[in-house]
DNA sequence: CCGCGGCATGCAAGCGCTTACATGCGGCCA
DNA sequence: TGGCCGCATGTAAGCGCTTGCATGCCGCGG
């Protein structure tokens, strides 16, 4: 393996010092126009490429920022990281990826892999974390910014929408065509705010209806169709039979209508069902899934902006909070009559 | 911003050299027992995180991958990257993900990033690119691998399946049940050698039946379940009619069903629709489409091995040919009656 | 004609870490 | 008891880059 040309060998071939090339990298009208296409030439001729890790070490800069997301095989979390990248990129800022599937532990260690590496801010799903990982964040005195969630008094800038508030609109959605049966299919709750926000308002929902929640009516299932299936065939089972699945999200709805045809059952006739976060899926199954829209997209971007308006030093950590809406669909419809 | 801890720090807490430090962390088992644990308790106490930066420089060596996908947002890759990335955490190897958004031109500038990021190896999608490109990775002597492609005599170890021998046998699959106007909706094959080979692929099943896959009966359509259906609609409008739509990928599929019921059409009695990838959307629209299986966290999986052991120095450059199998589903039925 | 300001460039000191080599100590064998 | 070996640790030289300061040059005004 042949060692990779430096700044020296390019300073030497240009017949300059390293510090004349490496301010043609980095403020180019330094330096007289002549010199600079030298230098350039001399770049291009050796493949010249600079080393991260130098330059990190000699300016203490990096145009780096980290973002930890549970997994990449969910949709959501790769549209919006997506956007994010994109929007970072034409700031000329590298994202780093790492992901924590859902461990807590694992996400900490992420974070300190990217600390170290000198990330200049960090973007994290939700809130729900220790607080020496916070503090650990605050005393790196880089900015962070938590996706996908959102609260008032957040003391971190949030770039999300209402978790809470979004899953008690469709469920009273459910509960205005008459439902009263009414079961949830939740995500994994064990640390992941976003899935127990969703459970807690649709909880809120019922019970301003005067109906609960209760752990019967109640499953969690991981995020997939396989579960979302299983857990669904279970419900259907019950006696009496719930009417209106809520679930915590497009995936484990989409495995709940399946149970629903395999159980013989119609959608939205003899069962409706409802979803969350509006992902092609939901479009796809039939009959199409009544959801929430979540503007990932847009809340990749917007994190993407805070981030840089941040790092670019402004103090305002001024929290994003986006709009859901539900999306209608023939899977949700009025409960059965009695009979 | 407070400075970080750094060695020095660490050492000056604990009462020894910063060469000390550097062992404790390296190499454990160099250090006496007793000298260990007080640097441990220092580098605990300082809340220290080794400098990545300055680790890569004075040893030249990063532990770190990098991998350049297309976007993201295409689940396979999704899939891919997460086994990759799982397996190489094991090994105690940071994945490094860049986007290209299949330019080509980007594809190339990530590269260069992540070679200046020092990274030891990089995991590039299908094969075509500028030799130039090529030049550049072995000029830096490292590991690469091609993945989601396969060809007999690619100079670079590759690991993934023949998609032209895949996607003839799906067509041929609809041949046998009687179709001949089969068109194909195919994913955009400009710079992407594995929508180009799905379309040869269709192609040759079509000549070897004496039939033709002309222009008029092959559109490319961009990633997404609109595009498909869009491009579905076109399609269904010819006449006469094709009786069979062979799909570059499921998205598009889903998109092509999606047209067939709005145009009114039923699927399979009055059109077909095949799809590629066997992604969880074939399994839930309605009838479930029948599709190439590819295993793409496997190949996630035995990519991230290839590579680790590409890098630890064994030099059998032994490329993995993974099988597809087509998976039934309702979506392809025989060939109407003529009328 | 001298001096001064400004520009282009060079010099050299680190940035935080690893590692070859040096040092010093204790123990073992003859 | 002396010599030698091996272990634990320290010393210090870089790794490739940025950057404050020094240097030298040119042109202009006094």
């Amino acid at each position: 393996m042949k060692p990779l040309p430096t700044l020296a060998d390019v300073a030497c071939l240009a017949q300059v010092s390293t510090a004349t090339v490496s301010r043609v990298l980095n403020a180019p009208d330094r330096v007289r126009e002549e010199t600079r296409r030298r230098v350039q030439e001399a770049v291009a001729q050796l493949g010249y490429t600079p080393n991260f890790g130098a330059r990190a070490l000699a300016s203490n800069r990096t145009r780096t920022v980290g973002a930890v997301i549970p997994t990449m095989e969910n949709a959501i979390f790769a549209r919006g990281l997506q956007a994010l990248q994109e929007e970072l990129a034409r700031a000329d800022v590298t994202l780093l990826v790492a992901t924590s599937n859902y461990d807590p532990a694992r996400e900490e260690a992420q974070i300190r892999t990217l600390l170290g590496r000198g990330v200049e801010g960090l973007v994290l799903i939700g809130e729900e974390r220790e607080a020496h990982v916070y503090d650990l964040i605050r005393q790196r005195g880089i900015p962070a910014v938590l996706v996908w969630t959102w609260r008032a008094d957040c003391p971190w800038p949030c770039v999300g929408f209402d978790n809470r508030a979004s899953a008690r609109s469709i469920a009273e959605r459910a509960l205005a065509l008459g439902h009263r049966r009414i079961a949830m299919i939740a995500g994994v709750t064990a640390g992941n705010d976003r899935a127990r926000q969703r459970v807690e308002g649709v909880r809120e929902a019922l019970e301003a209806a005067g109906l609960r929640l209760d752990g019967d009516l109640l499953v969690e299932a991981e995020y997939s169709l396989a579960a979302g299936r299983d857990a669904a065939l279970g419900l259907l089972a019950r006696r009496p039979r719930p009417t209106a699945l809520v679930c915590g999200n497009d995936v484990l709805a989409a495995g709940a209508v399946a149970a629903a045809r395999e159980a013989g059952l119609d959608v939205p006739g003899d069962v409706s069902v409802s979803g969350f976060d509006d992902i092609d899926l939901a479009k796809v199954v039939y009959p199409p899934i009544a959801t929430v829209h979540v503007p990932h997209r847009r809340m990749g971007l917007s994190a993407a902006r805070l981030l840089l308006a941040l790092d670019a030093g402004e103090r305002r950590p001024e929290s994003r909070r986006f709009d859901t809406e539900i999306v209608e669909g023939g899977s949700l419809g009025p409960a059965p009559a009695e009979r």
